[in-house]
DNA sequence: GGATATTGCTCAGTATGCTGACTATCAGTA
DNA sequence: TACTGATAGTCAGCATACTGAGCAATATCC
């Protein structure tokens, strides 16, 4: 078996669990209490407003099983509502409230800090690099897993 | 907020996301029902024979609550061997069993064969410099998750 | 030797993620 | 219009991952 060190699959799996921790830790020191999946969904909602659970899945490339949940759990902090749709009876649009949008602001330098820590090990290019490769490899990837990301096509 | 194609944290959730749905794929085409976690705890309990559950959780950077429930599955497909240690009544060792070691054996073409489709985006030396970048930046952050890698020192 | 701290493991609870199934609704077409 | 297929969302079930608590056993220190 080869080492661990050079399967991608585990490295992947390792810098996921540092990503998230670093990120729980952050936002935890300002006072808050959001996941990095709540952040990207709130943020997402802000940014298309009225957007229904299958489009918001397809633009931060989650399940829609998933998306159910993290929701739910949005709306039961207050952060967002999900109103059924005037064009479509089966959809919901989402909304971000007054309070998620203030969440949102004072959440976003923790967030920025988050980013920057689970770099902290690489220099300014090794970290842009590492980006570009990993946005190289997901995009050829991008339709192998159950959840593929979803451009808007307006 | 910065696009999520900028954020290290997003793409580190997409690459691992693609990188579970191509290992499941492969290896559920090679007749194996295995998850990338099994299979790294299988492998390694395989490398280090009667080592203990803490022990193993730090060969591959997992936490020691979900360790637990990882045995249980592999005890329960006959793949290991869950014994209590002969010197510390607390420990239990762990031993792969031959029907683990002809699993392990059989499924290794399709782990090999999935750690090179996760990457097909890229070239060979970019595939390298993504590893490298990865293990760059997971060294740095290792203490920073509740599970870091443990080397073992003997 | 005995109090104290530490360690190995498990468990309860919560949050992703997935598979697969189901309901309600919509869209296209014969 | 009735039929068929696709779509939006939910749910049950399973497998990581984590927090925090607890139990039993071991190690340490006085």
């Amino acid at each position: 078996m080869k080492d661990n060190n050079h399967m991608p699959g585990h490295l992947a799996r390792r810098f996921q669990q540092i990503a998230v921790a670093v990120f729980l830790a952050e936002v935890a020191d300002a006072g808050f209490d959001l996941t990095p999946v709540q952040y990207a969904a709130l943020a997402t909602i802000k940014a298309n407003p009225g957007l229904d659970q299958v489009t918001l899945a397809g633009l931060i490339a989650y399940d829609r099983t998933t998306i159910t949940g993290v929701i739910d759990r949005l709306v039961q902090k207050g952060l967002a509502e999900r109103r059924p749709s005037s064009r479509d009876r089966r959809a919901r649009e989402l909304e971000i409230t007054d309070e998620g949008r203030r969440t949102l602001r004072k959440i976003t330098p923790a967030v920025e800090s988050a980013q920057r820590i689970m770099l902290r090990g690489l220099t300014a290019k090794e970290g842009e690099e590492l980006m570009r490769l990993l946005r190289k490899a997901i995009a050829a990837g991008n339709e192998l897993s159950r959840a593929p990301l979803r451009d808007v096509e307006v």
